[in-house]
RNA sequence: GGGGCAGUGGCGGAACGGUAGACGCCGCGGACUUAAAAUCCGCUGAGGGUGACCUCGUGUGAGUUCGAAUCUCACCUGCCCUACCA
């Protein structure tokens, strides 16, 4: 008997060999080629969660895999380490951000370490080192010397919880929510720092150079949401213009008014004095009312006459200038023609307030549309009328711009007057990247009364937050209470001057990160380019669904706009010293992507209950509460609860009878509590109460500890685990029983190498049959790997087990091919379980380290089949299964299929009309 | 309202248009044990039959095909994104 599988033991003495060794440093190999494998870094929040293992370690396994295929691979891990949390937890408990950041990374790194990933530690990176944001302020400079950084004034979106803005990307759902806290967000009017996001739209829109998943790309392109039409530009009867953007200007001749957003800035110019009273009055209301209190509100429209009037240009009508919230001043340009009859939104508004409505297409095929008779407007398709030279144009559906003749002849002709021109919108915002918050990296700009907005000089870099200040939430930066970091003089003429307060966005840190975990220490730049030019761009990238239009649309943007400022160039210079093509190198941050799901919490039932007591108000005053199996029967009456514990909050149970009544159950400190197991300790806290399948959080009480499970099993095991119950892109509920299986085939994998060894003479055909099981197993788990197809490579590699297990049993191999199989076996589990594949390596006498061999080869003939199954159907349905040879002829199969039990019996004696043979499936195909 | 994705045993999930349910969990039966746990062996989609076998079966309904979980159309259900975007 061998000792016994101790994954403690075998995890903690090859974790120490690895890293004295360094086994899993990246270093440049222009012998080998490269391949830059990224996963998402972590916030670090205090403990690495079952979601973090699961989007790493399977990331890992593929690493490790084209490691073993002769890629020279980067792997490398970092943290996320500005943002709220940090801030909060100050507030809260009093430990500075920093503190509190640098013990959680401590923390997390102890518990990355137990993963066994390849991560090069050498390379970590964390955002929140001035040696980290010294850079990120240097980007800040370079976009803002490019013109591609700006300042101004707008109403921006603002969490009340979080206490700062935030870019319109992270303002989620219905009812425009904070991404990170959840409370529903207000419109606040500040100054404030933007990228120009926007001037990259269109490159943004061209996925084609990438291979990231069809839902992303339509994430992103729907969230940049470009439409083709025209600006026209109507005036005022005082003259100033006020331009507009639609999507139809083949309707330019039913614009019956107009309206203007109530934050545009010529309402007030246009309203005259009788209407004033009523125009403040809406424009004040609108600038309280929040984003949810306008959403509250449906589509019922509101607005109000300014008393002003525009002309339109194509026919010199004069039409009336309405303010309405439904215009929106972030869009377009806030100021919209309004088409009543071929727009609904319009048309709503010109009900309501019985504004005239004129028809300008007109359907083909269906009865004249009448203005007074309408009940919804006319977006279709149609003939132009009432639109002078154009009337009897075709025009097509709405919303294609361009592909719509109407649209196409009236934007040239608009054009050649001087009134409009052909336009491209987009519904993407420029990025707000200023944050009222203390722990991020601060914007490097000096406010100077005499020269005003003055950037910092590289050489002042990195502006170092200082450690002392009150964390106040009051809605401005705590910077800005400090005196020390406030005031400061000018870079340009040395005057008295102020700092910037607010700090970036902390999706800026990340959004450049995977450039410096090239050369993390490096301080003449971002990143060192000779490492950049041997290993960029990221060849696969892994991470989850949720930042498909914030994270890697900011990466995206931020890589676009570094080549564009030129920051590439030391880099391309060395790479094509090194003999690559930089031909497109540095367009996109990231080749491919795949996004991994999201475990959620195990489903559980509450544990059944009988309370004695009686009823206090509505609620149930419990003496004694008793866990029993089951409630045959036990009725609810006056004195006497019972059902399924569905929640508990601190002492109150809610438990549902077997009737389906929920009962709020009171217990205080004289409850005595009888559940078996647990005696006279037996309190409240013992209860268990039903979970539903919901995200993992602590108030759930549903958190699965990934910590716990390695103590108990083992990295290894938690490893592979996760790779084989779920589909990786897809996830699901934990299921704390399924990981048995796991355990049993590691012990099984165990005793087999250690101990399987034939003793008994061989058999050629038992060898061949096990090397067969060999070969198909390479292919399956080689295939799930390339295809991230985890859970079918894991159950090829218990298959594998499975076979290995038969041969000892049946002891016909030899001892060549015992040792063939298990060399093999190891190899194909080091992705998946390093620490064990390596020890029963070394046990076997296989050369260190295991993770240093060489991927086994695939070979088809010896992975073939000798002898098949032939499916015989008839009429399409299976009939009958002969064996047969593997290679047979085609009239050989159809002769035995022909005279096969199970087709006779069901061609009734009638003759074959058709007879199909498929050989790569090993089916022939009777029709009668 | 618009867009996208997905529906397969009790459960997680397999299945290039070709043997539906690989692999595993749960469950059941048996062995071992004084007993239990662990372990090992066997069974495990539903229904019928002593049995060889037969019938049904991948959300529903049609279609294409010798053959459909897979392709096409319509519908139902669930999830995700988006939403007065002119």
């Amino acid at each position: 008997m061998a000792d016994k599988y101790v994954p403690q033991e075998v995890e903690a003495r090859w974790a120490a060999r690895w890293e004295r060794d360094e086994l899993y440093r990246s270093r440049i190999d222009l012998s080998r080629p490269k391949f830059y494998a990224l996963t998402m870094l972590p916030y670090p929040s205090g403990d690495l969660h079952i979601g973090h293992w699961y989007a790493m370690a399977p990331s890992d396994a593929r690493a490790r895999w084209l490691r073993m295929r002769g890629y020279n691979v980067l792997f490398p891990m970092g943290f996320d380490a500005f943002g709220l949390n940090a801030e909060n937890a100050a507030i809260k408990r009093n430990i500075h951000p920093k503190t509190w950041t640098e013990r959680n990374m401590a923390n997390m790194r102890r518990q990355l370490r137990t993963m066994g990933a390849i991560f090069d530690w050498e390379r970590e990176a964390a955002t929140s080192h001035p040696e980290y944001y010294r850079w990120t302020q240097w980007f800040f400079l370079q976009f803002f010397k490019a013109g591609l950084a700006y300042r101004k004034n707008a109403a921006v979106d603002f969490c009340p919880q979080c206490n700062t803005t935030l870019a319109r990307e992270q303002v989620w759902g219905e009812d425009r929510h904070c991404e990170r806290c959840g409370t529903p967000v207000i419109k606040k009017e500040l100054e404030q720092w933007f990228f120009r996001t926007t001037d990259y739209a269109e490159e943004l829109l061209d996925h084609s150079h990438i291979d990231w998943p069809e839902r992303v790309k339509t994430m992103q392109t729907n969230w940049i949401g470009r439409s083709e039409g025209a600006h026209v530009t109507f005036r005022t009867e005082g003259g100033d213009p006020i331009e507009v953007f639609t999507t139809r200007p083949d309707t330019l001749w039913g614009a019956t008014f107009m309206v203007l957003a109530p934050e545009h800035p010529l309402v007030d110019k246009v309203t005259t004095p009788e209407q004033r009273p009523a125009v403040d009055a809406y424009v004040a209301a609108a600038a309280r009312k929040s984003e949810i209190d306008r959403t509250a509100e449906g589509k019922d429209k509101t607005g109000v006459f300014t008393g002003g009037y525009a002309i339109n240009p194509v026919n010199g009508e004069r039409i009336p200038i309405w303010i309405a919230d439904y215009v929106l001043i972030s869009y377009g340009s806030g100021a919209i023609m309004a088409v009543p009859a071929h727009d609904e939104r319009d048309f709503e508004f010109a009900r309501k307030f019985n504004l005239p409505i004129r028809i300008v297409i007109q359907p083909e095929g269906t009865s004249d549309l009448d203005p007074d008779k309408m009940t919804e407007a006319w977006p279709g398709e149609g003939v132009m009328v009432n639109s002078a030279q154009f009337s009897g144009t075709p025009a097509t559906a709405s919303s294609d711009g361009a592909k719509n003749e109407a649209v196409r002849v009236v934007t040239r002709w608009l054009e050649q007057q001087g009134i409009g021109r052909g336009a491209v919108n987009y519904r993407l915002r420029d990025w707000l990247i200023s944050r009222q918050r203390y722990w991020g990296a601060p914007i490097p700009i000096v406010y100077c009364e005499a020269c005003g907005v003055v950037p910092v000089p590289e050489s002042e870099l990195p502006i170092l937050l200082p450690d002392d200040v009150d964390f106040m939430p009051t809605g401005e930066s705590p910077l800005r209470y400090h005196a020390g970091f406030l005031h400061t003089t000018c870079p340009q003429c040395g005057g008295p001057a102020t700092r910037e307060t607010d700090t970036m966005d902390t999706f800026m840190c990340s959004s450049w990160y995977q450039y410096r975990y090239l050369s993390p220490h490096y301080d003449r730049g971002p990143f060192d380019p000779a490492e950049g030019a041997y290993w960029l761009p990221v060849d696969q990238y892994t991470g989850g669904i949720e930042h498909a239009t914030m994270h890697l649309m900011y990466t995206r943007f931020f890589t676009k706009a570094m080549r564009d400022c030129g920051i590439f160039q030391p880099t391309a210079a060395a790479a094509q010293a090194i003999g690559r093509d930089t031909t497109g190198m540095f367009d996109e941050p990231m080749l491919r992507l795949f996004n991994q799901g999201m475990i959620l919490g195990e489903p559980r039932e509450g544990d059944l209950i009988i309370a004695q007591g009686a009823f206090v108000g509505g609620k149930f005053s419990a003496t004694s509460v008793q866990v029993v199996e089951a409630l045959d029967g036990v009725p609810v009456t006056e004195t006497q609860v019972a059902g399924e514990v569905m929640n508990r909050v601190e002492t109150t149970l809610q438990v549902r009878t077997p009737a389906g009544q929920d009962i709020v159950l009171d217990t205080d400190e004289n409850t005595s509590f009888d559940i078996p197991g647990f005696g006279a300790d037996a309190t409240i806290n013992q209860i268990k109460h039903h979970l539903d399948v919901e995200k993992m959080s602590k108030t759930q009480g549903n958190v699965v500890a990934p910590d716990e499970l390695v103590a108990e099993f083992g990295a290894d095991t938690v490893r592979a685990y996760l790779m084989f119950a779920f589909r990786w892109d897809q996830g699901g509920p934990w299921d704390s029983k399924g990981i048995y299986g796991v355990v049993r085939w590691l012990h099984d994998v165990w005793a087999v190498v250690n101990e399987g060894a034939p003793q008994g003479t061989s058999d050629p055909a038992a060898e061949r049959d096990l090397r067969r099981k060999v070969h198909q197993a390479i292919k399956k788990v080689s295939d799930g790997l390339e295809g991230f197809s985890f859970n079918t490579a894991m159950a090829g590699l218990m298959e594998l087990k499975n076979g290995l297990q038969r041969a000892a049993r049946e002891g016909k191999v030899s001892r060549e091919a015992w040792d063939e199989a298990v060399a093999a076996l190891l190899r194909l589990m080091a992705p998946f379980t390093p620490f064990i594949a390596e020890e029963l390596w070394a046990r076997v006498g296989g050369p260190y380290s295991i993770h240093n061999q060489a991927w086994p080869a695939y070979d088809a003939a010896l992975a073939a089949e000798e002898e098949i199954t032939l499916v015989v159907q008839v009429n399409g349905k299976v009939r009958d299964r002969i064996q047969v040879p593997a290679g047979i002829a085609e009239e050989e199969a159809k002769r035995l299929a022909l005279e096969s039990d199970g087709a006779r019996r069901h061609m009734d004696g009638k003759p074959a009309r058709k007879v199909i043979f498929v050989a790569e499936r090993g089916m022939v195909s009777i029709v009668v």
